[in-house]
DNA sequence: TATGAATGAGGATTCATTCAT
DNA sequence: AATGAATGAATCCTCATTCAT
């Protein structure tokens, strides 16, 4: 019944699958798709082989289903931003949730850098469809705040893009972090430092 | 004579080898490691096979070499940093000339980013060691500056960091970036943005 | 219960044993015993897998109580040859019988001739025994015909050969058939080409 | 180099192409498509699985190139039908070569009667096409010969349905057959019986 | 120096069959 | 009587690497 079932999941259909997709978030971020095996997907999930393909037709649609599940979630701190807030706030607590999830979430970030650098091929439409979109919005609403000089001029695109790359990075290059950290905690730092950045840039 | 020679290389022997470099760089830097084939290699190094081993032992060994040769052009630049300049001025400079290198070079970027998502199981030590020391003694250069007055107080890791992450996002998440900017060029935007971050974050 | 029950089988049982013979038939006669598989069958006998082998051991034991099942029928008409009616009309009665089963019972031509190409693993003892010596009586009716010279002289398992391969043909290589006829249809122009040759074979 | 390559090809090459059609024939004739593994086709050629793969792209261009290659001996008999020649003569000499052809190539033969009764997947243009053009030229001939009264009224088609159904069975069917002639030679009785059957169908 | 030929060790996927309910 | 869940044994195919020339 399952393969990919959707509707009228039984208790154990559900469990499995989550099983599935953790364990797969888990292989993929580490080795990206190519360098992943099924074999370490089961393992890692505590069943067969043939088990997992009994929940999802293939190794692709384990990846795919995977992608797609965590998108949601990954765009969404995003569409908090409340045009009506106060601006410096609203782009600092961006800032800060996304850096949160760098932090609690480190094997997502990077399995979204994985496939983004690789070219982003199962995800390139979301990019240009509805990700775009969404920062075409934020955009608008920034340039308000700028406009009405509430913040000092700046591009928002190129904003939103230091501000994913100043906080994944804590998620993505962790090992380099830390290497070079040693064992100060990355994150109390790169709070601080996220802050004050942004004011320095925002505030009139 | 060879594999992985490294003295009394012949003209044929040298080019050779920069050729299956060349390929290997386009190649990994797209597919990671173990998304990407020998015959791939081959077939855009322009030779076989077997010939890509007669010069290096195995597929790791290319992909290592190729890390090797590309770990000093990537740390360069930090050393450029001098402690008798101008402070803003020396990190701004050392700010762009990394941008420029995600615009020029963004494959060697990329073979980095895939590399250290993954764990940087082949340049760990390199992390630990070498590239710890650098940054440790820009490091005490920065706080020489910040204490003297000469920019406000910040954390010189963080300072680093923030600047490898933004000017390296161009590169490494060149798909997403460019699928949000539409046809705008990229970098024009970001210099300014980049510049603008540093001035706000550093002049006093 | 059942496991190729036999005896005391409940309605509900016949019903589904049918319902899966009936399904292996059409499955068997178009892809093969290896060629199919219980998926196909079960899909085709709207039941479930594990209900297939519920009233089956196995897909081996299905095909080969669809052998069995076809065999009897098979071998039917050949019975029915009257040694003391007209031998003309006989043989003609004969071949228009199993042309007849060609045209409404095609997947059993087939299932037969796909068995028996492959070598008849599974009757290949029903061939050497029942159906030899079902064929050995015809021929000594046949035999005495031509000797009393109410036919010509022939070689009645040559004969029988004939018959067979002629009208098991329009079943068998039924694509074929098809594809050098077109529209017209085939069984037409099969009965009366079948039915001049036997006479000018036949016909003192 | 090879992967189905054509021209330029090695001794080697040519040598172990055609020992890989030489297995693909012996074992596919057997088991049929789907019932033959690369493991059996590797083990009757003499050289490893990847070898083979080396040489065919996959376990369906073996077996498509095979079909191909015979495509051609299969219908050459056709065409040496000589409409200046003498009727019953050149009908019979065609069925007297497409016998011999069951006799020497039978594997040939249940090679394709495996494939067409499968619906012929792969070969169902090849009939629809060249294989129809040919049979209506020969049809047209047949149809002279019968106009001027050198043969008997006959439907060409079936005539020739009948020809191929009484000559391949012996090779299709050969199980069959021996289990009942028991030690005689199937050949000998085939031939004169089918000489038997054409003289009385189409003498006048 | 170069390459055609060959292969062992995987790796994804299929499938008949069994288990548990 | 029926089915969702699970799996071991294939089976096709890939790929880094070696061999022979």
């Amino acid at each position: 019944m399952p393969k990919d079932a959707q509707k009228s999941d039984t208790r154990i259909q559900k469990k499995n699958q989550s099983a599935i997709l953790a364990a797969g978030l888990v292989v993929f971020s580490q080795f990206g798709f190519r360098g992943s095996t099924l074999d370490q997907v089961a393992e890692e999930a505590g069943m067969s082989k043939p088990n997992l393909l009994y929940y999802f037709r293939s190794k692709d649609a384990i990846y795919t289903a995977l992608l797609a599940k965590l998108l949601e979630n990954w765009l969404e701190p995003l569409r908090k931003i409340d045009p009506d807030g106060d601006p410096v706030a609203e782009l600092l607590g961006y800032a800060k949730r996304k850096l949160a999830m760098s932090q609690n979430f480190p094997r997502e970030s990077r399995l979204f850098a994985n496939e983004i650098i690789q070219g982003a091929p199962r995800i390139g439409d979301v990019l240009r469809g509805e990700l775009r979109e969404l920062v075409d919005e934020i955009a608008v609403i920034i340039d308000g705040w700028a406009v009405s000089g509430r913040i000092n001029a700046v591009d928002p695109r190129h904003l939103i893009f230091s501000i994913w790359a100043q906080t994944q990075h804590y998620a993505d290059f962790d090992v380099q972090v830390r290497a070079i950290l040693g064992d100060v905690d990355p994150f109390e730092g790169a709070e601080q430092h996220l802050e004050a950045m942004l004011h320095g840039l925002l505030t009139p």
